[in-house]
RNA sequence: GCCGCCGUGGCGGAACUGGUAGACGCGCACGACUCAAAAUCGUGUGGGAGCAAUUCCAUGUCGGUUCGACCCCGACCGGCGGCACCA
């Protein structure tokens, strides 16, 4: 009996494999065209299959079993793959910019580059341990000038296309970090990254108009094959809300006038944005955003010095983001003492400031219909104002004796959805129109609003429509013009570090913002002795008098370097590209010719077919690359619309305590430990095993030995036999079968319990050594250690992974002979072994015959006989 | 508040498209081996009743559809994730 060593087996194979270069992806030769679908060369005529996983940060902490989670994965998708004669592309590289080796270059006042170099050599070793099969030789790395010089050249290409542009705003502040937030970095009001209290800060900053891509972004999404629930987090976060854009008429009495600008019957207008144009004919006050422009212009002389007030105070509750206070806080106000025209009523309307207005949405300032808002309804309760209800929940409901609509009271849930016969039927129909305004006012009286849909009443010559169908009638009538709003904002590009890619602008006092022309590319980052960041808001760079003056590229004027640097999504957001890129060129920047240099590489790898993520990535790296694609796509450079075809996530692994994985908590599972006492295979395949991939699941040591166990028993396997029991064969056959669906479909767990089951069974009753080999073969994806030793073992030179994934028969599954269960009145009664091709009559017959029904059936009247073929029979008696 | 997901043994979980609920693994119990323990192997293992054949109950709760429901529909309870003064 040889003791299963698995540190020399693994070690062996590594070794072997690397030296083969088992795993590079081949790239189509030069001269390649692809012609219709196929190409003209016999290297790329194999299928490529391009599958990704999120390349790692490298940090201080090293591998985490997280990683091991996808990685593995992958690998087994990737190794199936080449077996089935994929040209599989499945590379690693290293998201190396960022924060936590700043920080740590600080403390420990060492370079980030060699912390780097130093972490990507621990990473980079650990992986290795683990037998996945990375394609090294296109390892890429964020912080290489070679790399990075891509990174600054897309950004060149989005600021001469319009997408880049630098705008002063408040942003959110880390003062912690000293480094400005994206809105997505900001979890709670506070830093994703430290958890500190977000501040706003006005700051210069780079912006990416991400905006400009929100349709696209959301409609595109239905090209693709994300996970569900992916798709709902982009478009919920993308937040397009479809409404109108109305102008109200500013129309001061006489006796209230703005001595400044003599606003009477003036020209000015207020565009406000609502979803609910429906609904004007309830818009009581109109509520401005406190840093609108025309507050200072129509505020009379009575009110300018409460308004002002307001304004100040409403800048300082700026501090914290105002999205971040508590929702129940109570609104505050203050009148401007203008009034504006409803431009559907005709009515004069009080206009008000309020911080429950946000400038950046919308036209920063909207509609108030108190009756159907319960913002506007709480700030009308508070300030007396009007309350105007112009429409009620309506659901069909048909009194046959008074010959009424009737209104049903439900959650909307239950609510029907109209038909192009209820709008006819319900304008005529007046008594319906009295009942609902009387329940609308009586609701309110209660306290009670209604936002959604319903019929208008009250409502001029719409009344009796319902409100979804009035919508664009109102607008038209109102002259106002359809539009959308998003809630996604454009991305802040800039970030107040040293770490990360420079940007590759000059501002020249004369051109303005000119960027660096492409072939002085890379803009290297200076080597600087200080990284600390400022509290001024400054890039450290800043403090590089040498670096920072350089020259106009355009009028050769004095100029000054751009000081920040991009955020780490940057690099991020093209990498999957450089992999590609690696194949064959060194990233050389060749009069930027950088989609003519790549175009037959990109149309051969492109898109990605399985990109394999984190969730908390969702509206972060999977959005912003998107984006990026999106934008390399319409100038040519990339020819698929879309990075990635399939996006899947895997789920957390938490640690046996069922809480989060971390140091300070003492309960970190180490991937090397389990590597050196149990080995690579038997990491890899309880991670398969732990539980449903999506799933978030609790690390548990003991099913780590059940699987060593498992691998243990196999180990020295001898019970050969000259033929396969039919038993065996069919075990075989669904084994082969149900592993590879199980891989395809991404359930490893259940794929490795079927092996499972399958060697229990050979185990008990002896297979061939034929048998065998297909089943090493299964195994290989999932333990490729392990399968190659014993392919060796069984006297095969070659390696396991130049076979071929092993075929099944369907044929051989089926079995002749199958057991029916028989059910009388739902109950399994008895249980019978026919012959699959039985007919209905003669199971019946057995059926009614069988001792065991009999006993049930006696003394009934038999009411129903179902039989579904090779499955069950259902007997129903009275 | 809005959007989405999930509730199955002692535990992780399985169950194809509505067709024998609890596969596989862990744990536990008993047995074999051993001086003993560990490891290994064997047997059992949802709950209740019964010596047993057997039988009743059981997939968060209540109800519905169906010959048949973990699966479909409705209401509720509990948990998780995302968004949140977005007009």
């Amino acid at each position: 009996m040889k003791k299963y060593n698995h540190k020399k087996i693994e070690a062996k194979w590594q070794k072997f494999w690397e030296k083969n270069n088992f795993y590079q992806a081949k790239d189509p030769a030069p001269g390649v065209e692809k012609v219709g679908t196929e190409f003209n060369s016999v290297l790329a005529k194999n299928p490529k299959y391009y599958c990704l996983i999120e390349f790692p940060y490298p940090s201080g902490d090293g591998l985490h079993v997280g990683h091991v989670r996808s990685y593995t994965a992958l690998d087994v998708i990737a190794r199936k793959k080449r077996l089935e004669g994929f040209n599989v592309l499945y590379p690693i590289g290293w998201d190396a910019f960022g924060l936590p080796t700043e920080n740590y270059a600080i403390k420990t006042g060492r370079h980030p580059v060699d912390i780097t170099k130093e972490n990507i050599k621990i990473f980079k070793k650990q992986i290795k341990s683990l037998g996945i099969s990375f394609d090294w030789s296109r390892e890429i790395n964020t912080t290489d000038p070679n790399y990075y010089k891509w990174t600054q050249w897309i950004f060149l290409q989005l600021f001469k296309h319009g997408l880049a542009y630098k705008k002063k705003m408040p942003i959110n502040w880390c003062p912690q970090c000293k480094i400005g937030l994206a809105n997505e970095e900001v979890v709670d009001g506070k830093c994703e990254r430290c958890g500190a209290e977000a501040e706003q800060k006005e700051l210069e900053q780079w912006m990416l108009k991400i905006t400009a891509y929100a349709d696209r972004l959301i409609e595109d999404l239905e090209t693709v094959d994300y996970l569900e629930k992916i798709k709902i987090q982009q478009i919920n976060w993308i937040g397009r809300s479809e409404g109108a854009e109305i102008k109200f008429k500013i129309q001061n009495p006489k006796s209230k006038i703005n001595s400044k600008f003599k606003i009477q019957n003036s020209k000015f207008e207020i565009k406000v944005f609502t979803t609910r144009p429906d609904t004007i004919f309830g818009a009581t006050f109109l509520v401005l955003s406190p840093e609108h422009e025309l507050v200072d212009k129509i505020t009379t002389d009575g009110q300018k010095a409460a308004v002002l007030t307001y304004q100040e105070k409403a800048q300082n509750r700026g501090e914290i983001p105002r999205q971040a206070r508590d929702d129940k806080e109570e609104k505050t106000g203050v009148f401007t003492g203008a009034y504006a025209i409803n431009p559907a009523t005709g009515k004069e309307i009080p206009i008000w400031v309020a911080d429950y207005v946000i400038m950046d949405y919308g036209t920063g300032a909207i509609m108030a219909v108190p009756a159907h808002d319960e913002r506007d309804f709480a700030f009308a309760r508070k300030y007396n104002l009007d309350v105007i209800p112009v429409l009620h929940q309506y659901i069909e409901f048909w009194d046959k004796e008074t010959q009424l609509h009737g209104i049903h009271y439900g959650s909307t849930k239950t609510r029907r959805t109209f038909t192009v016969d209820d709008y006819n039927k319900i304008i005529t129909d007046l008594d319906l129109l009295v009942v609902l305004k009387e329940q609308a006012y009586k609701d309110l009286e209660e306290g009670r609003i209604f936002s959604g849909e319903g019929i208008l009443f009250d409502s001029g010559v719409f009344s009796g429509l319902y409100s979804e169908k009035a919508k664009l009638e109102i607008t038209n009538f109102v002259k106002g013009i359809e539009t959308a709003n998003y809630h996604l904002r454009d991305w802040v590009f800039s970030r107040q570090h040293y770490w990360g890619e420079p940007i590759p602008m000059v501002y020249c006092p004369e051109c303005h913002w000119v960027p660096l022309p492409e072939e002085e590319l890379p803009l290297e980052l200076p080597f600087v002795k200080k990284y600390e960041p400022t509290n001024t808001g400054e890039s450290p760079l800043a403090g590089i008098e040498k670096w920072v003056k350089t020259k106009c590229p355009k009028c050769g004027g004095p100029g000054r370097r751009e000081t920040d640097t991009m955020p780490n999504w940057a690099g991020s957001s093209w990498y999957y590209l450089a992999y590609i890129m690696r194949g064959n060129s060194k990233f050389e920047i060749q009069n930027s010719k950088f989609k003519i240099q790549n175009s037959k590489l990109f149309k051969y790898w492109l898109p990605v077919d399985l990109y394999n993520g984190g969730m908390e990535h969702t509206t972060l790296h999977l959005l912003y690359s998107r984006f990026w694609h999106k934008f390399l796509y319409d100038i040519g450079a990339v020819p698929t619309a879309e990075p990635y075809q399939k996006r899947v996530s895997h789920g957390m692994i938490l640690a046996p305590d069922g809480q989060k994985m971390s140091k300070s908590r003492g309960n970190v599972i180490n991937p090397d430990e389990i590597v050196e006492e149990h080995g690579a295979d038997v990491l890899r395949l309880y991670e398969m095993f732990i539980g449903p991939y999506d799933q978030t699941v609790s690390w548990d040591l003991n099913g780590v030995r059940g699987v060593r166990r498992f691998l243990e028993r196999i180990f020295n396997f001898e019970n050969w036999v000259e033929q396969d029991e039919k038993e065996v064969v069919i075990a075989r056959e669904k084994t082969i079968k149900q592993v590879g669906e199980d891989i395809d479909s991404m359930r490893f767990n259940t794929a490795v319990s079927a092996m499972m089951i399958f060697v229990n069974k050979i185990i008990e009753a002896g297979c061939t050594k034929e048998t065998f080999k297909k089943f090493l073969i299964i195994l290989s994806v999932f333990a490729p250690h392990f399968a190659e030793e014993q392919w060796h073992v069984l006297d095969e030179d070659k390696s396991i992974f130049d076979e071929d994934w092993p075929k099944y028969d369907d044929k051989l599954i089926d079995k002749e002979l199958v057991e029916i269960p028989i059910q009388i009145n739902g109950k399994v009664r008895d249980k019978l072994m026919v012959d699959k091709k039985i007919s209905e009559d003669e199971i019946k017959k057995m059926a009614l015959a069988s001792e065991k029904a009999k006993k049930y059936l006696a003394g009934q009247t038999l009411k129903k006989f179902i039989y579904v073929k090779g499955r069950l029979v259902s007997i129903v008696i009275s």
